[in-house]
Formats: C-alpha cells, sequence, structure tokens
DNA sequence: ACCTGAACACCGTTCAAGT
DNA sequence: ACCTGAACACCGTTCAAGT
C-alpha cells in the first residue's frame, strides 16, 4: 500500500524515541520506510515541519490536563509546568524539538494557554498572566535542555530535579 | 606562516557573527582559513571544542563586570542577567551556542558564578543562591533561543524585551 | 611539526521521468 | 497520484603520505 503522512510521522517518532534527534535524518527515515528519500517530500514540506508534528505530539496531553480540578490555581500550574517536563524529558531531545515549536508559536503551544488560564484565575492582570506563563515555560525548556544535553554526553544528572523543583517555586511564590 | 588556533578561533567568531551556527562547518572554516579541512583538527579536538571556545568569549567580559559595586545586591544581579542577554543577543545563534558549554559547565560558566556571589551578599542561603542563579541562566537562555529562532525566521520579535523584563522581576522579585 | 589528498560515511532537497 | 533515480551541494572526521 502506499506510504502515508501518519506512517512517517509514527517512524519519525520511533527514530527520536529510541535514537535521538541526531539519528533522525530524512534519509534514514526514507531506509526505515524502505522508499527513497525524495519520497517523503510528496507527504511532508520539510524536515521541520516534521519535527514540528512531533513537538505537537510530545505536548498533546497536556491539554485535557487537569482543567476542571479542585485544587488552588498555584497548585494546578506547578502540576501542569512538571507534566510538561515529565513528556519532554521521556523524549530523547524533547526539549531541543518543543523549543523551536514554542519559538514559532509561543502562545498557542501547551502549556502556555492553559497556563495563562490559571494564572488569570488565580487574580493576575491579562499582561502578567501571560508573561508567568512563558517565564515558566522557558524555564523549564532551559532545565531539561541542560538535563537531556548531559544526559547525551555521559555526564551527572542526580540534581536536576531539585534544581528545577527550586526554580519552579521561585516563580510560583 | 603557519596555521594557529587563534586563527582558527577568529576566523569561527567571524563566520559565527556573519552568517550563523548553520554557516560554521568546518569545511566552510577551511575554505576561508585557505586550507584543508583536515588540518583544523591538528590544532582543534574536534568541533564541539571549538565551540565551546567560542562561548566562553561571549561570557568572557562578563566576569570583570560590576563586581565592587555600591548597588544593592539585587540591582547588581538584574544588570549582570541583562548584560549577559545583551551579549548573547549580539551573536547570530549565541544562545544555541552558549546553552551547550552551559550544560556542561553550569557552575563555573558565567553569569553563574558572580550571580551567585550577589544572591549569598543579599542574604540567601548557600544552596537557594545556587538555585536563583541558575534558574535565571536558564530563564534567560530560553528566552533568547525563542527570541534568535524567530528572528532567523524572520517572525515579529517586538515583545521579547518585554517578555524577558517581566520574567526578570518574577524571579528577583 | 604541520599539512595535503583522499577517502568514509553521511546530510536535506529537488525534479525529470516512470508507473 | 505517488514514487524512483539521480543529481546538487553539502557535512564531520580520519589518516597515510608528503614536506
Amino acid at each position: 500500500m502506499a506510504l502515508s503522512r501518519d506512517q512517517i510521522v509514527a517512524a519519525a517518532w520511533g527514530i527520536l524515541q529510541s535514537y535521538g534527534l541526531g539519528d533522525l535524518s530524512m534519509r534514514r527515515l526514507a531506509k526505515d520506510l524502505g522508499v527513497q528519500p525524495g519520497a517523503l517530500y510528496w507527504h511532508v514540506a520539510n524536515k521541520q515541519e516534521l519535527l514540528g508534528v512531533l513537538a505537537q505530539r510530545m505536548v498533546a496531553p497536556l491539554s485535557t490536563e487537569a482543567l476542571d480540578d479542585a485544587a488552588p490555581p498555584r497548585d494546578r500550574a506547578a502540576h501542569l509546568t512538571r507534566e510538561f517536563r515529565s513528556l519532554i524529558l521521556a523524549v530523547r531531545d524533547g526539549a531541543e524539538v518543543v523549543s523551536v515549536a514554542h519559538s514559532i508559536n509561543p502562545e498557542s503551544l501547551s502549556p502556555v494557554p492553559e497556563l495563562v488560564a490559571l494564572s488569570t484565575e488565580s487574580g493576575s492582570p491579562q499582561g502578567e498572566a501571560k508573561y508567568t506563563a512563558l517565564t515558566l515555560v522557558r524555564f523549564t525548556l532551559g532545565s531539561v535542555s541542560t538535563e537531556q544535553t548531559r544526559e547525551a554526553m555521559g555526564l551527572d544528572t542526580s540534581s536536576s530535579e531539585a534544581e528545577f523543583t527550586a526554580g519552579l517555586e521561585l516563580l510560583l511564590s
């Protein structure tokens, strides 16, 4: 049967998970799918578009996350940010991939809209809520980027979680 | 005369400044210096080492920055972080280059040690000072990364400065 | 000591031509 | 409509051999 966009995305996801961004080339992807490299470009505009889809897939679980909870908004914001960290941390080079997607679409990529809603709910004025959300996301991306870079180099990452927790506390106090 | 390490670093710096990380290849570097690509590897272990040197050069002005000032520590920390942002913002893809260097050496790359000193001076306990410094640096790297990614794509960056200032305020309040 | 020549094992993307 | 074949213009790194 014919190659499909979904098939390409699934194969790309698999390579990213198992081998990282360095191994996710269009040529490697084509080889895994048993087609010529050029065939991919019938279904996908370019590599960047493909990475954008992978980024969206990574944060997808967040949009349905605990938005109708009973806990205080501050705690729900903390929880959502922790969940965001977990999701990108679970994928090799996840921070790098999501970072580009966030840069292209800062306001609409999860968990920014959800965090804006929570900050507004807890009494922040319009503008401040947006800034708080962006700061939380950019700090988290910076933290995970460091952690995954160190992981890939075989360096110690035992203090990463404590550093993240401290930063989160600082930002939500 | 013979090729030198300094000559290589200077040429690499020039390419990074003018054309960005995408154009900074070992082959392009060799062509600009009028040598074969392999010649570079007599003076430099690999590309990563070279990028590390460039990162250090970017933040070098910070180590002598306003450490004996009369202003309150909080203001000096804010000023130092702003200066850090300016330095990496001034170099194409500066955030990406410095991010790796920070990940390899989080505690010793400027402005982390200076920020730790300032936080301690203003009354923070040992551990907290380190966390504050790391959070400031990682947020800044995340912010500039977004800004430079958008710049490279021709997207609007007019809100970047306000977003950075708001985050800084949030972290140092 | 320092560099060339040449290779190895790769990249992303395009596009005429085939089916 | 969808894919192949083949090319274009590149990568980082190694290493025998030359000077």
